[in-house]
DNA sequence: GTTCTTGCAAACCCTTTGCACGTCT
DNA sequence: AGACGTGCAAAGGGTTTGCAAGAAC
């Protein structure tokens, strides 16, 4: 839980954003990129409102939902959804084009690069005449670990 | 919604199956996976529901549940998620090994066959010690066609 | 000052569950 | 007969929403 990427950087694109939709900067949309900024894992929406309650900020959760929202909106984070999960978010810039391998004995989550993937999304969205905005290639499998496996949940 | 998917072979493949795992072979179970052949689409389970409904079968949602459940287990399904909303099924014989393009603008669903994602899948998963057990790709993009992307949702 | 955002709790959707009754073996 | 499956309605988890109070513009 200590990354700090770019806060200056993300808080500056989301005020940029907020400005050109006309949506109005509050403390509490700040304070959600500021913690944002230093998660390093995936994250769901509750578990960013536990954690910066524990830290002190005093955001509810319907402001949580809708902050993560406009933060999807404007890219500056992934919205991904897990089997039958909860949605999960990670910032868009920690690892560009990543997907994922999942276990689902232990729920277990690898992230991987696998550039061909991208191209392969944009040519089948041509050969069907769409325009291809990004893919979710998730890969389902049983890992090696049996430690992992039988006590660890997300890990 | 006219497959006419073997039902027999299907019917036949769920039987050995409870056989199998010393469920029970109930009117119920084999009244879904009747009306189930008969559908040509993707599918949640309240669709199947009112659809079943509309045929004058009386099951219950909770009953589609748990049998969706099963046949999913049995491979007979598969069981897709598509961004936020509820879980869809259809017919693994339908299509195998097939992926999902889909607009973001009218929520069309493509269907698309690319063999190297498998390869890609299997070997990713290798690398990481993992076995592979499956995948499911989801390239998102805009289509084409206006009038569909005005006026569908799910078509 | 007006409009948008927040916070709370209630509503919501999809899915699962508890329990009494019915059905399969 | 006994165990399991069904149907109903209620509960459950995650997310959204309505409304009054508060902050941004």
């Amino acid at each position: 839980m200590a990354n700090n990427a770019d806060v200056e950087q993300l808080a500056h694109q989301f005020a940029e954003f907020l400005k050109k939709k006309k949506y109005r900067n509050t403390q509490e949309r700040n304070k959600v990129i500021e913690r944002i900024a230093e998660l390093d894992e995936h994250f769901n929406a509750d578990e960013l409102y536990l954690y910066m309650n524990a830290k002190g900020d005093k955001v509810s959760r319907a402001t949580i939902y809708s902050t993560l929202d406009l933060l999807t909106q404007c890219h500056i984070l992934m919205k991904h959804r897990f089997q039958g999960e909860s949605a999960h978010f990670e910032l868009a810039s920690r690892m560009p084009n990543h997907d994922h391998l999942i276990c689902v004995e232990c729920g277990r989550i690898v992230e991987f690069r696998e550039k061909s993937i991208d191209a392969i999304s944009v040519s089948v969205s041509k050969e069907f005449g769409f325009k291809r905005i990004r893919h979710s290639l998730q890969v389902f499998a049983v890992c090696h670990d049996p430690t992992s496996c039988e006590h660890n949940t997300q890990d």
